[in-house]
DNA sequence: GCCTAGGCTGACCGATCGGTCAGCGCCTGG
DNA sequence: CCAGGCGCTGACCGATCGGTCAGCCTAGGC
């Protein structure tokens, strides 16, 4: 117990910023950016439209600090990549912790995925596209053939809108750690024969 | 043929309706439902916005009626699925017809996939949604595991995914066959084992 | 006990939303 | 030639949008 004295402990409930940051994630996954207004998060999280801009600069910026935890997360796991596809051994480790990052920010994920294009001009959400395409890319730079390309689009893609399909908020039983397995279990497969086929340039890899 | 004599010929540029249909079913997929003005709409085409609110009652029935073709095609796919399920050698053509169905209405499909949760409550949206539904549980009856269950939901929504995920208007080139063909293939590649292991009624089916 | 500061709010702003309505010009059939 | 309907429009409506602002209330330092 940290109790030590008379400290502040009253942030049981507190922190009105990260709850207007939960409320408005999960209203902007199942409404929209734009179907979203200030109006119904602040009705939503119990406080008044003002009170909302008082804690948030603008719209955007509530936006933006909604997605910034998963997107910082997003990054850090874009330099991990780099050091698991030079290692044969921990290749595996890629697929597990990009189906990971899903799960963990899966209404953050729902956001980039179903409405990136759309709010293309919001910089977060830009930078969000950039470490996606970044990810591609670090893969794509072996894959030439446009079949290869595609087995890989439809792995990370479809793995992706898998868990973002259902509705939100679903998808929360036990069947979570199964529907994990099998995930994983699939993108590997699509993605196993790719790796196998890139870096070229080392020599004792065996081509079968 | 009813053309007897005198006909009206005019049908060259013809037909507002349809030409904001189109404006709007490219605005609505670029900009999102809730992200789209009917004054954009409008604007877009050449008309005021009293004008498209006099070819469409509201904008949920410009948006009901840019969508109705893509679902119009959906429902007609769904009817030929049972058929071609239940022979072996036409499989195939399920993989074949639902590719081509994403890439001719990929606005539509767009919509559907992007803004489908987002959008439930308009009827055309609930239908089709239903109808997907529907496609998946044809296949998903004979799919116990959660394993090939998910397997197929990578397969199909990893393809539509792809084709909705480039910025619209993109994907114009004669790549599209490249494009169609790798897509084919891998969803083919993913659904295959799934059809040898369902139809557990059958009685010549070797359990291996 | 007072004074300050921070969390919070209602009133209000201009802009824009979807939608209504009266009326414009034009083309056409009688 | 004229009456009527059709395509189309601007003016206008109430509601709601994101955002501003002055001020209320209360907790805490002096």
């Amino acid at each position: 117990m940290p109790t030590s004295s008379a400290q502040p402990i009253q942030r049981v409930v507190n922190d009105a910023s990260a709850e207007l940051r939960q409320v408005a994630l999960q209203m902007f996954a199942e409404n929209g950016y734009t179907g979203t207004s200030l109006q119904q998060i602040a009705d939503a999280a119990g406080y008044s439209k003002s009170s909302v801009l008082y804690h948030f600069r603008s719209k955007e910026a509530l936006f933006e600090a909604a997605l910034a935890p998963a997107v910082a997360e997003l990054d850090q796991f874009l330099d991990s990549i780099v050091e698991k596809l030079t290692s044969d051994v921990r290749r595996d480790e890629f697929v597990v912790d990009f189906v990971d990052l899903l799960l963990e920010h899966r209404l953050a994920a729902h956001i980039i995925i179903n409405q990136g294009q759309t709010l293309s001009d919001i910089p977060i959400i830009d930078q969000a596209r950039g470490l996606i395409e970044r990810i591609g890319e670090s893969f794509m730079s072996g894959l030439p053939t446009t079949k290869q390309r595609i087995r890989l689009g439809v792995a990370l893609a479809g793995a992706a809108y898998i868990l973002v399909a259902s509705t939100p908020t679903l998808l929360e039983g036990e069947d979570i750690v199964e529907v994990r397995e099998a995930l994983i279990d699939v993108v590997t497969e699509l993605i196993t024969p790719l790796a196998a086929e890139r870096r070229p340039q080392t020599g004792a890899s065996s081509p079968s």
